[in-house]
DNA sequence: CGCATTCGCCAC
DNA sequence: AAACGTGGCGAATGCG
């Protein structure tokens, strides 16, 4: 059973639907403000509510302490089967791009000016009605789905996406429990005493004056890559850049305090009283994930850079009295993905009750661990160069059929054609100065520079190709995993999202659950079943695993990474 | 002056 | 020692 959510006429109409997007009786109306109740009351382990973008109507029933089981987010399926290769003769690949292929536009709470503020109270203007319908929407993908040429996979897929939409909307409402007085004392211990905005800390401006007395330079700006580059090559050192690898290669006083400084100064730019105060709000940072913000599928996020918090100010995230934290991480998801989607089973045995890349070093491939991490991520990414490149085809002879396939996709992109991933998200395709550029180096009056220009574009298209199909069927795994464990969390704890464990952080392979302390051995084991759970909806019965690395925590920092 | 680009670091 | 994928973000710098 499905109810289709859409805005007219000032209100909202709910159509329910059969699961073949058959119409199952009259639609209901109801008002804006009644919508929350009307959710609660009507969400089932049958139902599916439908709507154009979950962004824009999921938030309102987290306020008001609802939530609902499963969705269809037509925004974001739209977007995956309009450019999934599997639905490409489909009446949906062929529509006209209309609306529904246009970026979410959820309801952003912007500040109502004063003349809003005046229509507001003369009309109450509630949200504009919808220009286009769901149920029209709803049904046409349906259709592209069942007549593509993988209806199961592209089902699983945007059923997963759609999961991955209320996720993100729950981690947005419940947020990131951050102890602002730890962060603070963090800073000072790092930075000094807070400074208002735009002045130098007292800690860096002391590494400023070293750099500078090092370096003969009183005036020198040490965030400025150019100044320092000019200062250190006037010193002598020879050095193309100053980034921090290039730099800790040098022996000279100044690297040391240089060093120091960028460390410091980074974590004030970057997670220092100015992110402190735009982010954390009673005790919570709000982080806003996009979902399939990327071209892989994974997810993207929004301001305060949720996908990049550095480890170093992980101890500020603090579960609540009596709560905890349980930290999940998959142990080598991608060569772990890989060996599945390929069917190695060579790989796949390598990686059986071990580390992988231990394995890989027992199969006799490599000698260490190192080596075998260094080529096993040489081989997604492409790399030619290095200690990686040089093991990689080492690693072919001995997982001939994983290899065999990043290979493929590599080629394939070298050509300009999509690659897809395992549920059939599909990659774009160069644009037209791509191939035009090919088409000019290859004709009569090509020249060689031009011919290795494109060479060398082609095979970087070739690399973001070969690491599509691992990235982005990995990003489906992940989907899966989440969705799973949503749900088998809801079954356990069907009350207001926050009152029970609930998920409050996601990066890529890694999930937090905030959890009362004595669920927390319940919720570590739902982790690992919905991560089985996981691997059996992408890749059945083949002997995979995705061991996980589960800690229970009071603080992100102290989980084993 | 605002906007775009570059540099460099963070995450996976 | 650095070349090998996906991103976000902030300060400095370049440009019209």
């Amino acid at each position: 059973m499905h109810l289709v959510l859409h805005r007219v006429d000032g209100g909202v109409t709910a159509t329910p639907l059969t699961d073949a997007g058959e119409s199952a009786g009259e639609p209901t109306r109801v008002d804006e403000p009644g919508l929350p109740a009307f959710v609660a009351a009507h969400d089932a382990p049958d139902v599916r509510w439908v709507w154009d973008d979950t962004a824009r109507w999921y938030p309102a029933v987290l306020a008001a302490g609802g939530r609902v089981g499963r969705c269809v987010d037509l925004r974001l399926c739209r977007r995956i089967l309009r450019g999934a290769l599997a639905a490409r003769g489909t009446v949906l690949a062929a529509a006209p791009v209309d609306t529904w292929d246009a970026p979410g536009q959820e309801a952003r709470p912007t500040r109502p000016t004063q003349a809003r503020l005046f229509d507001d109270a003369l009309f109450a203007v509630g949200p504009a009605d919808d220009a286009a319908d769901p149920v029209t929407e709803f049904r046409l993908q349906l259709d592209a789905i069942a007549t593509s040429t993988t209806p199961g996979a592209l089902r699983l897929l945007t059923t997963a996406e759609s999961a991955g939409a209320l996720v993100a909307a729950e981690i947005l409402h419940a947020g990131l429990p951050w102890r602002a007085d730890v962060h603070e004392r963090l800073l000072e211990q790092e930075l000094g005493p807070r400074v208002p905005a735009g002045v130098r800390p007292r800690r860096l401006e002391e590494l400023a004056v070293e750099i500078r007395t090092h370096l003969g330079d009183p005036g020198l700006n040490p965030d400025s890559p150019a100044d320092v580059l000019r200062a250190l090559r006037a010193a002598g050192l020879m050095v193309s850049s100053t980034r921090k690898w290039e730099l800790q290669e040098l022996e000279h006083p100044v690297i040391a305090p240089l060093l120091e400084y960028k460390k410091r100064s980074r974590l004030l730019t970057a997670n220092g009283w100015a992110w402190l105060d735009e982010w954390v709000q009673d005790g919570r940072f709000h982080p806003k994930y996009v979902v399939g913000g990327v071209v892989t599928g994974r997810w993207a996020a929004d301001g305060g850079g949720a996908m990049q918090l550095p480890k170093t100010v992980r101890s500020a995230v603090v579960a609540d009295e009596g709560w905890a934290f349980v930290v999940a991480d998959a142990a080598q998801l991608e060569p772990r993905v890989l060996a599945a989607m390929a069917g190695d089973r060579a790989m796949a045995t390598a990686g059986d009750g071990r580390d992988l890349y231990d394995g890989v070093v027992a199969s006799g491939a490599v000698e260490t661990r190192q080596q075998a991490k260094g080529a096993m991520l040489g081989a997604m990414y492409g790399a030619t160069q290095g200690d990686a490149g040089r093991l990689v085809p080492r690693l072919a002879r001995a997982f001939p059929a994983a290899l065999g396939l990043v290979d493929r996709a590599a080629r394939a992109g070298e050509r300009g054609e999509p690659v897809t991933t395992l549920l059939g998200r599909t990659s774009p395709v160069p644009d037209e100065a791509w191939f035009a550029a090919r088409n000019r180096a290859w004709s009569v009056d090509g020249t060689p520079a031009q011919q290795r220009a494109v060479e060398g574009r082609a095979r970087s298209w070739g690399r973001f190709t070969r690491n599509f199909v691992v990235q982005g069927t990995a990003a489906e795994w992940a989907l899966a995993w989440m969705g799973s464990l949503r749900t088998r969390l809801a079954t356990r704890f069907p009350g207001p999202l926050t009152a029970g464990p609930h998920l409050v952080f996601f990066v890529h392979d890694e999930i937090v659950v905030h959890t009362p302390v004595e669920h927390a051995a319940f919720v570590a084991e739902q982790v690992r079943a919905a991560a089985v759970d996981a691997g059996r909806l992408l890749f059945r019965d083949f002997p995979v695993v995705f061991p996980l690395s589960v800690s229970t925590v009071r603080d992100y920092g102290a989980a084993k990474d």
